[in-house]
DNA sequence: CGAGAAATGAAACGATCGTTTGGTTATCCT
DNA sequence: AGGATAACCAAACGATCGTTTCATTTCTCG
């Protein structure tokens, strides 16, 4: 991967078509026009158009997965490490914003390359061993599943890609700030009742309708 | 848009393909060929490759967004409605989880289409404005910001086409209950304090670590 | 200044794609 | 049965795409 100045200006107008048309409907052409400069020429930097996609996504892809890796060695309280996770996830996809709308789109779904896949596994293993860690000493009584509890987060997180727009009313700090709040505490403020009853329903404090089928009794299946 | 039989067929076959190597990057051989018969053959049910990508993606999209409208007139306390809605959200998603795969990745993301933006955002006004009924009612009182609340849920929901798969070890009743009670209850079942004080931070029980930059000031920004 | 490397221009290639066309077979209806 | 209509075959078209090749310009630095 080359160094110089234009290189920049490559990946930039590769992520932002990336991230409008999608990659297989990017043409080369189009990010050669944007840059100024003949399809053909991109062939000085990249061996092929997949290493603009790798080159648009390295970046951030590499950062979250840093900074959960790192608030893990820590000894901070479950509480407090569910905060920072959220916030430093929130903070890397509004700083590289772009580049991680690709990411998620373009190899987060779709392409099952092992290297990414793997780092995708890690992350989500991490956060979860936090959640799970917080249930374990007792703070986070109300989950019954760590692993669903973690998947339903990470959604909130990085469905931000499909609204948020940077520079718009909402401010990153902000939006972090009350996906904590909601995630470590819910809509509703509950009135002081059953202490030492973790029912699986202890949330629903409103007895006024019949509850639709709460859960159905599950068909047994492994794997 | 024909009905004979091998039109279901061919749908299905799209589908697949576009889910797993997305619509751009989807010949019309691979899901003839698929099917079974030439691509040509294929303009005797179609006009053009995108009628085949909204065949996919209409059913489940209205479907989503009846149930909320439905819901929507009743007159069930909030509570019951959140968790009615994520339910049929949810149960939508298992039932047509291609289709629906598929429509979240093709067209709420990329295509500005007017008519799907216009009810994915009536999808998401209706589910606010639950929200913010519940707000009102005081019952949703560690709502701060309804619309960022909602975007989290939905966000938490959308994100199952990522993760979750038909026939696996979860099921879909099991999941929605949970994200549900996420949502209302959070992570911790509160100690009972703070009760005529709907603080900002009323869902951080744990001052043990100095929080790093709770909220910035938020510089001044319109629309 | 001038040589060598880096960067870009300019054109062309083979492959693939969405679409069209026209003919052939199968199916349905009365 | 037989005609009409739908379903499908088979081939080809023009356009576009990723990539290659080679000539030309621009930059770097001794």
């Amino acid at each position: 991967m080359p160094r110089p100045s234009r290189w920049n200006e490559i990946v930039e107008a590769a992520a932002e078509a990336f991230r409008t048309n999608g990659f297989a409907a990017t043409s080369l052409e189009d990010i050669a026009s944007a840059v100024g400069i003949w399809k053909g020429s991109l062939y000085h930097y990249i061996n092929s158009k997949e290493d603009l996609l790798f080159a648009v996504v390295r970046g951030p892809a590499e950062e979250i997965l840093k900074q959960i890796q790192e608030l893990s060695e820590t000894d901070l309280p479950p509480t407090e490490k569910i905060r920072r996770a959220t916030r430093s996830h929130v903070k890397v996809l509004e700083s590289n914003f772009v580049y991680a709308s690709v990411y998620l789109q373009e190899i987060a779904g779709r392409r099952k390359l092992p290297e990414w896949t793997a780092m995708d596994r890690e992350y989500l293993d991490l956060l979860e061993s936090i959640v799970r860690e917080g249930v374990e000493s007792g703070e986070f009584s109300a989950v019954t599943n760590p692993r669903i509890a973690t998947l339903a987060l990470i959604g909130s997180l990085n469905w931000l890609t499909h609204w948020y727009r940077p520079g718009g009313p909402l401010h990153a700090d902000e939006i972090s700030d009350q996906f904590c709040d909601l995630f470590l505490g819910g809509l509703i403020v509950r009135t002081p009742r059953s202490k030492s009853k973790p029912n699986q329903k202890a949330a629903t404090p409103s007895p006024t309708v019949t509850p639709l089928k709460t859960t159905k009794p599950r068909a047994k299946r492994t794997a």
